[in-house]
RNA sequence: GUGGAUGUAGCUCAGCUUGGUUAGAGCACCGGAUUGUGGUUCCGGGGGUCGUGGGUUCAAGUCCCAUCUUCCACCCCA
């Protein structure tokens, strides 16, 4: 049989030891929040029907959905004449009818749906697990990735949104890396293209304004042009585009501008408590209404949230927002919900970037026992366990090698100290204990050791 | 899905322009100097179907084509 070469599919990772440690860092700060704030945990399959899946991420999210293929002999049940004309997707129908999960949002919709009876609501849950899209990978972009999701469900109130901005907060707080949270509601995009006279065409305008720091005002008005603005409406955006100041003076701009739209006007107040929320307990990140904020996700109805870090360029490192009849297409109608979710795989990027994870040694194994044979582990199980049973992470060197490959090991682990125990110790039961990072040893009851260690 | 770059030892890379001995370096690994002492030093060693497949040629790591990977931009997004 040919040797074949160990591979994994584009856009996946291994992790290694070094890099579980950083990642369970951030898992552990994100959930520990999380759970302060009184959020659930819940899990999902990995695979969904592709019917919960199909249709709720645009057209464009369809493509990006891994199908599974059916087991058993799918190609016998499936009527080939004309294949080749047939679309694409209802032959995929017709072949799969699972797919990977894509976000944590739509198979937490299904959730709530399927367990209405069993929820309190309002239901507030989070979920920490892997999700899959086949896109081009990139830098900060794979094809399996962790999102960390913290949605509440099943209450209108905007103390939510509040909450989940402070959630984010202390959890930037926690990885001591500075942010900016970004915040705007789809409300106010709405009536921003009521005024211009374009309402059908709202994410065309908002996906061309959301390039506005990216491509720059001139691009931006040619792509809406492109798309069939009128040169009229164009120009009635202009106020908006120049739009400049701290929050409150963008909010007053807005009340003025917005205030022939209903909806626009609803935006602009929600933002407004919102903020003025965040006043009576503020934050330490900076918060920034930025209307040019848009998100792509076609389920978003009010607060949208988006959060960079300040001095590393990589994508959004959490985004999340309201979505009002997200259940809705399961059958359950009127329920609001409003989420946050963090991307565990580029907060890691940034934090590795940054030089911002602490190097926790208590963490790893304190003490190797060197092995010189039966007689000597014979001796040291006792001791091994004690010292396990003291909450001591320690280890015995399995085989009886040369001593310079033992001291190798723990060199190479950085185990701070080895303990040697030969047939000169355990006649005078005391403990050579060497200190790695000095180079020093000496020599130790049991007792001392212990008090050594723990110290 | 579109466009550009990339791939040589476990890792980082040289060699490719102008085809021609046995494809190199550093780091890592293994052994010895040092049979109860690592990290430093010295000496020695193993390791490559040059991403894969095809083509041109007397001869291909080097030139051509295809394909895959990774990276970058677009699209979209965590």
């Amino acid at each position: 049989m040919a040797i074949q070469k160990p591979s994994i599919p584009k856009g996946t990772r291994d992790f290694s030891p070094k890099e579980m440690e950083g990642r369970n860092f951030i898992f552990d700060i994100i959930r520990n929040v999380f759970k302060k704030y009184g959020f659930l945990p819940i899990e999902t399959p990995a695979m969904e029907n592709l019917s919960t899946l199909m249709g709720k991420y645009g057209e464009e999210g369809d493509k990006l959905l891994f199908k599974i293929l059916n087991s058993g002999n799918y190609l016998a049940k499936l009527n080939t004449s004309g294949i080749s004309e047939m679309p694409l997707g209802s032959v995929t129908q017709q072949i799969a009818k699972r797919g990977l999960r894509y976000d944590l949002t739509v198979p937490f919709a299904r959730f709530v749906v399927q367990h209405r009876n069993e929820i309190n609501f309002p239901f507030k849950r989070y979920q920490i697990q892997p999700v899959w899209r086949a896109d081009n990978p990139q830098k900060g972009r794979y094809r399996e990735f962790f999102q960390c999701d913290a949605d509440m469900i099943g209450s209108n109130s905007l103390i939510n949104e509040f909450e989940l901005i402070k959630v984010i907060d202390e959890v930037f707080e926690d990885f001591s890396l500075p942010v900016i949270i970004k915040i705007n509601n789809r409300k106010v995009l709405a009536g921003i293209s009521e005024i211009i006279g374009e309402s059908e065409k709202i994410v065309d305008i908002t996906v061309a304004i959301d390039k506005l720091d990216k491509i720059g005002i001139k691009r931006v008005l040619e792509e809406l042009s492109a798309k069939g603005i009128s040169d009229q409406s164009i120009k009635m955006l202009q106020p908006v585009f120049e739009m400049k100041g701290n929050n409150d003076e963008k909010l007053k701009f807005l009340e003025d501008y917005l205030s022939g739209s209903e909806i626009g006007m609803e935006g602009v107040s929600e933002l407004r408590k919102v903020f003025s929320l965040i006043s009576i307990d503020p934050i330490a990140s900076e918060l920034e209404l930025d209307i040019t904020l848009a998100r792509g996700l076609n389920y978003y109805t009010g607060a949208i949230i988006e959060v960079k870090a300040k001095d590393v360029s990589i994508g959004s490192l959490c985004g999340g927002g309201r979505y009002d009849d997200l259940t809705g297409i399961f059958g359950l109608p009127d329920v609001s919900g409003v989420g946050i979710s963090f991307g565990a795989d580029r907060i890691y990027d940034v934090l590795l970037q940054t030089d911002k994870f602490p190097d926790d040694e208590k963490q790893h194994t304190q003490v190797l026992f060197v092995n010189f044979g039966d007689r000597e582990v014979n001796y040291i199980l006792p001791l091994l366990g004690k010292l396990r049973k003291e909450g001591i992470n320690s280890e015995l060197y399995p085989d009886s090698v040369k001593m310079k490959k033992q001291m190798g090991y723990a060199d190479n682990s950085n185990i701070p100290y080895v303990a040697i125990i030969g047939e000169h110790e355990i006649q005078i039961s005391e403990i050579t204990l060497k200190n790695m990072k000095s180079g020093d040893q000496q020599t130790v009851s049991f007792e001392e050791m212990l008090a050594l260690l723990k110290g």
